[in-house]
DNA sequence: CCTGTCTGCCC
DNA sequence: ATTCTGC
DNA sequence: GCAGAATGGGCAGACAGG
């Protein structure tokens, strides 16, 4: 094994011989044959042989349980290599895509899956009709045609029965990209099933009367009870083409609610309500006190269902009007806009008023409540509102289904406006691609919908287009495990490797002063002086215009002649003006937001370009991105500290890229992203891809990158889908001096379902009363887990960062009367990677070290700065 | 006016 | 942000 | 591979309440 201090230096940050660690990634690079990873191999395998003859690699080498790159666990490292040799015949996942090494075994996987699912399907939509009937017959008392009710509600199921075989086989090679048509055969068959009913599952409403929100909440519950996408998305189309034929002005509110908004992200408007005031709106709302609603919502898990099961019981003096999804809607608008002083009791009584309003059909009649363990409580109103007003429907049902289960409802509603039938599932999928795209370049129902029904769905891209003054959607990357990864997916063709900066995406809009009657949709957004009309717009289409006065006065400083209009894609970075270097991202975000003025800014700012969306006129998405890029770099010009261009490399030999990950990190970035330059997929059309470039970071390599082994201290109940266990973990760091515990990080992703059980078994015994005089942790109310441990467990953990943290103690000691004044490390982005049985709490990660890796960070940035400018601009 | 809590939004 | 899961 | 739903740290801003 090898001594105490490589093993440290290899953990403790980005350091040289990290590169080594990164060739491990290539397979067969030559230093597979590190010693120490044969020696934790086998001492995780056989722990006594390494008690015997290995107690000082363990004791030596990881007294503290930090993890180095070296010292990695055992079965990344026995089998790396392995591993890397197997990929290119075995059954490595995803990445084949695009080789054709692999559709053999794929498809055998395929086929074995689909024999065994098939049978234990067939017999289940059998039991569940009958479960949805009730809660069907609840909603629709009124004037409910019980035969057509539960013809409608077998339907989908029938049409699983009757060619449940055919169907799942369609289902299953979905992926494959030549199945395509007979997916949406199959997705026809289930909307033509469900539309043969004849009926839809809510009863017509008088034509042009208001919507009614309990017809939505019907629908909603319907597409809650499956996860059949097409399902979900069949029931989503009915409903609307259900809107569009009655009352088609309230189709705009009506898709609203149904993705969660009250408006375009751009416009601003917040409602101001979370969890701590809808509790107390609850609570008023059905006279039940606080601690109730809490005690009920950690057993439920859905606030939701909270407010469904208490609901009807204070007896209504009068019946309230039924709930319309305008009224709804603009209820919730109210509660959005009121502001200042009382605002907050305002926002509660407005959540009141619908709350009483809700389900007047079936309250008040001496119920109490609805049943909530009965089809996920079905349609309530109450439900969907609160559900609304936590920003989360649950109803597998999103944005991008709703999007195209509109472009659905509205060919269909077109065609049978001119007595045609049913569009063939070709014209389907060109609306699809048509509004995908209007949307993606212009993402605003207040905008697309009125136009859509007042010019069609296929004239839509001649009215509404691409334009500065309305944020389009921003490619996003995805994540990728190993640079060979990257190499196997972009096979064959040429792409680019560019810093990923560690700031806030910002889509930077601008137009010059001569040509703004150009474009008169950008005068209602953009912000307007002198010097034109500009805006940012963040990577979720806020606008940040407020924040950053100072980018957009100097903008014009980066333009060539003869510039006139443009929208580029960057990302902000906060700047050292003093030694001319990026500083980290939590030194970004403690800009101010608002109001701010260009004199007092303390933390400046760097904008990093990597790519132009619009220019000059003309949307330029859709040619390739070398083409953008050139544009990019002709056409506009760096200024130090104030605008550069993002540093990037073509190059697809490994070792290069390699090299290029380790510098970007060294630079304080936190990685590459990689894009194809030339194929049609190196268009800028989230549209068609939203995830077309891949981003590769230190911590997604499995082995490289900072891992610790935390303690377990506590955990928060589970919601949703995790409702009945623990959804959320306390952890801690150990810290050897005075034998405490010092809490460093919640964490509640990485497990699977069936760990989440394992652990929710595993700790339950270990439950204490109140933490232990041991353990270090935040005072505050609202920091405290749900429940406290025995410190038993110990889990490897990792993170992408280490932060100076106000809630957490780990290691806070050593950054008493420091810049840090006292404050504990955390962790950025933790995730669970396995359990360390293997290990006892007390040979958890240790507090110092943990500060070690800290100052390691810290020192590694700061030497990035030295080196600027040798490298700069170091040709790839 | 100061402090703590809540919310929304960055990652 | 990261990760898991059903389709 | 997509889309959705679980979940993380941590900041500024807005309010409430003393």
């Amino acid at each position: 094994m090898s001594e105490d201090k490589s093993r440290k230096q290899a953990t403790l940050g980005y350091v040289p011989d990290s590169q080594l660690t990164i060739g491990r990634f290539f397979g067969g690079n030559g230093n597979a044959q590190q010693s120490p990873k044969k020696q934790t191999t086998l001492a995780f395998g056989a722990k006594r042989q390494r008690a015997s003859s290995g107690a000082d690699p363990e004791s030596a080498a990881e007294p503290s349980g930090v993890k180095s790159e070296n010292d990695d666990t055992p079965d990344a490292n026995g089998t790396e290599s392995s591993k890397n040799l197997k990929r290119e015949n075995a059954d490595e996942v995803e990445e084949s895509d695009e080789s054709d090494v692999q559709p053999v075994p794929k498809r055998r996987r395929k086929a074995a899956k689909s024999s065994s699912p098939t049978p234990q399907k067939t017999p289940s939509p059998k039991k569940s009709p009958p479960k949805k009937s009730p809660a069907k017959a609840k909603v629709q008392s009124p004037s409910p045609p019980p035969a057509v009710k539960s013809e409608s509600e077998d339907v989908s199921d029938e049409a699983k029965n009757q060619d449940g075989e055919e169907e799942d086989a369609d289902m299953v090679s979905e992926a494959e990209e030549d199945v395509k048509p007979a997916v949406k055969k199959t997705m026809e068959k289930v909307q033509a099933t469900l539309k043969a009913s004849g009926k839809d599952p809510y009863p017509d409403w008088k034509a042009g009367d208001p919507v009614p929100y309990a017809a939505m909440c019907t629908t909603f519950s319907l597409i809650e009870m499956t996860s059949k996408r097409l399902v979900i998305m069949a029931h989503c189309s009915l409903f609307l083409q259900q809107v569009l034929r009655l009352t088609p002005k309230d189709l705009l509110p009506t898709v609203q609610l149904m993705i969660n908004k009250l408006a375009a992200d751009y416009a601003g408007i917040e409602l101001g309500i979370g969890e701590s005031l809808i509790m107390k709106a609850i609570g008023e709302t059905t006279g039940r006190s606080l601690g109730v609603i809490k005690t009920d919502q950690h057993e439920i898990g859905d606030l939701g269902l909270v407010a469904a099961k208490s609901r009807g019981n204070q007896p209504t003096m009068f019946k309230p009007k039924p709930l319309t999804v305008r009224g709804v809607h603009e209820g919730l608008l109210g509660i959005a806009q009121v502001q200042g002083h009382g605002s907050q009791d305002k926002k509660i009584s407005g959540i009141k008023k619908l709350l009483s309003a809700a389900d007047s059909a079936t309250a008040g009649k001496g119920s109490k409540g609805i049943d909530i363990t009965k089809d996920k409580g079905g349609p309530s109103e109450a439900k969907f509102i609160v559900r609304f007003l936590e920003g989360k429907l649950r109803l597998g049902l999103a944005e991008k289904t709703v999007l195209v289960a509109l472009a659905q409802a509205i060919v269909s509603h077109e065609a049978a406006l001119e007595d045609k039938p049913t569009p063939s599932p070709e014209r389907m999928a060109e609306a699809e691609a048509v509004l995908k795209s209007v949307y993606s370049q212009l993402p605003s129902y207040e905008e697309i919908i009125p136009a859509m029904l007042e010019h069609g769905i296929f004239n839509l891209p001649d009215v509404c287009r691409l334009s500065p003054g309305i944020p389009l959607k921003p490619m996003l990357a995805n994540p990728t495990k190993s640079i060979t990864e990257v190499l196997d997916r972009f096979e064959g063709k040429e792409f680019t490797c560019e810093y990923k900066y560690d700031g806030e995406r910002a889509q930077i809009h601008f137009v010059a002063p001569d040509s703004i009657r150009k474009y008169p949709a950008a005068t209602a957004t953009l912000q307007k002086d002198k010097k034109g009309l500009s805006a940012i717009f963040s990577r979720n289409s806020e606008n940040l215009s407020k924040k950053y006065p100072d980018v957009l006065a100097k903008l014009d400083g980066w333009i060539k002649e003869g510039v006139d209009s443009f929208v580029l894609d960057c990302e902000t970075v906060a700047w050292d003006t003093v030694n001319k270097k990026v500083l980290p991202f939590q030194q970004l975000m403690t800009r101010k937001r608002k109001d701010v003025k260009e004199e007092d800014i303390k933390v400046k700012v760097c904008v990093f370009a990597f790519d132009l969306l619009f220019f000059n006129g003309e949307p330029v998405v859709k040619k390739s991105l070398r083409e953008r890029r050139q544009l990019l770099h002709e056409c506009f010009q760096p200024v130090e500290g104030e605008f550069q261009f993002a540093q990037f490399g073509n190059t697809n030999v490994l070792d290069e890229i390699q090299t290029m990950l380790e510098d970007s990190v060294k630079a304080s970035c936190e990685g590459l992203m990689v894009k194809m330059l030339d194929t049609d997929q190196s268009g800028y059309e989230p549209s068609k891809r939203s995830r077309n470039w891949l981003k590769v970071k230190k911590d997604y390599l499995a082995g490289v990158g900072d891992s610790l082994d935390l303690v377990v201290l506590g955990a928060y109940y589970g919601r949703g889908k995790r409702t009945s266990v623990y959804g959320a973990f306390l952890l801690a760091a150990y810290s050897p001096n005075n034998d405490t515990y010092e809490t460093i990080c919640n964490i509640g992703t990485g497990f699977s379902e069936a760990v989440l059980e394992e652990m929710h078994k595993a700790l339950t015994p270990l439950i204490i009363d109140r933490p232990k005089p041991f353990y270090a942790h935040s005072s505050v109310p609202k920091d405290q887990p749900d429940v406290w441990f025995e410190p038993r467990l110990v889990w490897e953990v990792k993170t992408a960062d280490l932060t100076l943290s106000p809630r957490y103690k780990a290691a806070a000691d050593e950054f008493e009367g420091t810049t840090g004044g006292g404050k504990g490390v955390s962790l950025r982005f933790p995730r669970y990677i396995k359990s360390r049985d293997d290990k006892n709490p007390d040979q958890a990660t240790t507090t110092r070290a943990v500060a070690e890796m800290y100052r390691k960070q810290e020192a590694v940035a700061k030497e990035a700065a030295g080196k600027r400018g040798v490298d700069d601009d170091f040709e790839y």
